[in-house]
DNA sequence: TTGTACGCGTTATCAT
DNA sequence: ATGATAACGCGTACAA
């Protein structure tokens, strides 16, 4: 592999002139820097990112914590970050952390020792004093599916409140007032935030939310048929169910079918997330919209502008969820 | 940050001491070793992975491409490649290539361009020859999804035309002897593969193939979709399909309530892949199972074997397709 | 505008 | 078993 200096010898420069066109800094007159590109072109030079990373502080990765590689959602996210970062020239190490307190902190471990000039992390399990206390160490992150008052600038989340309400007002606004909830464990943020939302739309609305029609699922499509099934048992009174995301309303589906419902006319069913699935189900599933790929774009602008200096405008920290309608919701018999 | 030379001079020995100690080479008394790990632990010493990359000309990074981020298919297959890399202290850099030769190539560059000490590569569109080409390159490379006789060793591939086998006899032996098919682009190998096992089974089971009953989409749920009204639209009798992924079985779902038929009784299906959503259609969709995940898994391995040294047994380049039963059969009328 | 010289933090090759 | 020292390839003040 041609180093810097066989360029440099071969232009007839020094090898300060040949980083100086290389990285565009410093003036260099159009003739040097047309023998230097053609040096280089000859000996298809390639930079050492080692060497160059040592010498500058910088390795122009970025680290990204996800809970899974597997499942719609965080494919989209990985997906915006990683186009996003290569325009940039700039690349992703992607990391999973399981949604597990302890091996989330080892993917951060591990991303931090990797050197990383920045990370982006969609954390669940850790807490916001431990992320507290890691912005004061020397990788600067950026949050994503999270919101934390101390570090509202670092934050992409998504307005999961706002989500709980549209879920609600998709049952409401079809007439249904006896509307089961599925909720996603409540241990984490957004499961509670879309659940208060939910609920606090019903309050406004004058319904009044029976604790018996709340199922706490796992974000996983069996929880969501267990949820409808215990709901059946305690011979609760409800024509719609809400679902924290799409796969326990697929699970719904099936304990629906098992219990020989006919959907949407015998139960209407929201979900959450808007998955590429949605439209798989039959009937289709009408969901409130989750933007994951957007967010995730725009943490990698978000990096992109505070450690890269880019110039990025138009940065936002909160998005908005939508209801997608499709066919799963009917009016009340 | 501490540097190796802060811990020396704690520890009262010399650089390449410490350096023998970090990295389990040459011989080092157990009290110099523990004294060593003593200043490492009190200075919180962390080594500079730039530097260590620059003095051994190795990064510890694979750069891996896949089609796309999203999607049930590829995240089973970076989740393998990263648990099993992150297992031995290397990491992986995902990139993208979209099926285009274009895009494939440019991701290939930018890989090398990281300084990956190898590439694990899922591409299509790029031909035989470019990639024997890349093989006398510096940069070595295993390629998962396709097999390439004279790069055999570096190939991790599915037996696609067993698969097609497969899908055939879960009709015939269920009793179909009019069988449509819906291909994936016929330019892709592994599309080509399944049709040749699928009209090879037929063969043998000495029924005939009706080419007006084979349709080539694109591996996307509409042109599934699209096949099935095609077929119907032409007037050929049929009484099952067999398609080439599961996307498309879902667009074949579609059509087939469009036109009111019920499945399975009317119209049976089988898949391809066995993505994790082929259980959330109704019925439940019977599919030739593709162990995406563990493939990426062996491609990891094997490129730690061979780049890494790591004392691996068990390599194992073709993998066998398995026929995963579900709802989506039945006999015909 | 261009060149010189030093520093970045390791690994690895010699000696000792 | 341990130490001294030369690479590794580039960025960047500082000089010229």
């Amino acid at each position: 592999m041609a180093t810097i200096y066989e360029v440099s010898a071969l232009a007839g420069v020094s090898l300060a002139t040949v980083s100086r066109v290389i990285n565009g800094s410093g003036r260099v007159s159009e003739k040097t820097s047309k023998k230097v590109r053609a040096a280089i072109q000859t000996l298809d030079y390639r930079p050492s990112s080692a060497a160059k990373s040592l010498a500058s502080n910088r390795t122009d990765s970025v680290g990204v914590l996800v809970s899974e590689f597997h499942g719609p959602f965080y494919g989209a996210m990985m997906s915006g970050i990683e186009s996003e970062l290569r325009a940039k020239s700039k690349h992703g190490i992607f990391a999973a952390g399981h949604s597990d307190e302890i091996s989330e902190k080892e993917g951060i471990e591990f991303l931090i020792d990797r050197s990383c000039d920045a990370l982006i992390l969609h954390v669940e399990a850790v807490s916001d004093a431990y992320l507290i206390e890691l912005s004061k160490g020397k990788t600067p992150f950026v949050l994503i599916n999270r919101f934390i008052p101390e570090l509202a600038d670092i934050c992409i989340s998504l307005n999961n409140d706002l989500g709980g309400h549209m879920a609600a007002h998709a049952m409401l606004d079809a007439g249904h007032t006896h509307i089961a909830y599925i909720s996603g464990p409540l241990w984490k943020n957004d499961s509670r935030d879309r659940l208060h939302g939910f609920k606090n739309a019903l309050e406004k609305a004058l319904v009044p939310f029976d604790e018996g029609l709340l199922f706490e699922g796992d974000y996983h499509e069996e929880s969501g048929r267990q949820g409808l099934l215990n709901f059946v048992k305690n011979k609760k009174k409800f024509t719609a169910v809400a679902c924290a995301n799409d796969e326990m309303a697929s699970g719904v589906y099936k304990a629906a079918r098992e219990l020989g419902l006919t959907l949407p006319e015998d139960l209407s069913v929201v979900g959450f997330d808007h998955s590429i699935f949605a439209s798989y189900l039959y009937p289709q599933l009408s969901s409130v919209n989750y933007p994951i790929g957007r967010m995730g774009k725009m943490a990698a602008r978000l990096v992109l502008r505070n450690i890269y200096k880019a110039l990025i405008k138009d940065i936002k920290h909160e998005f908005e969820p939508e209801l997608i309608s499709h066919d799963s919701i009917a009016q009340p018999k």
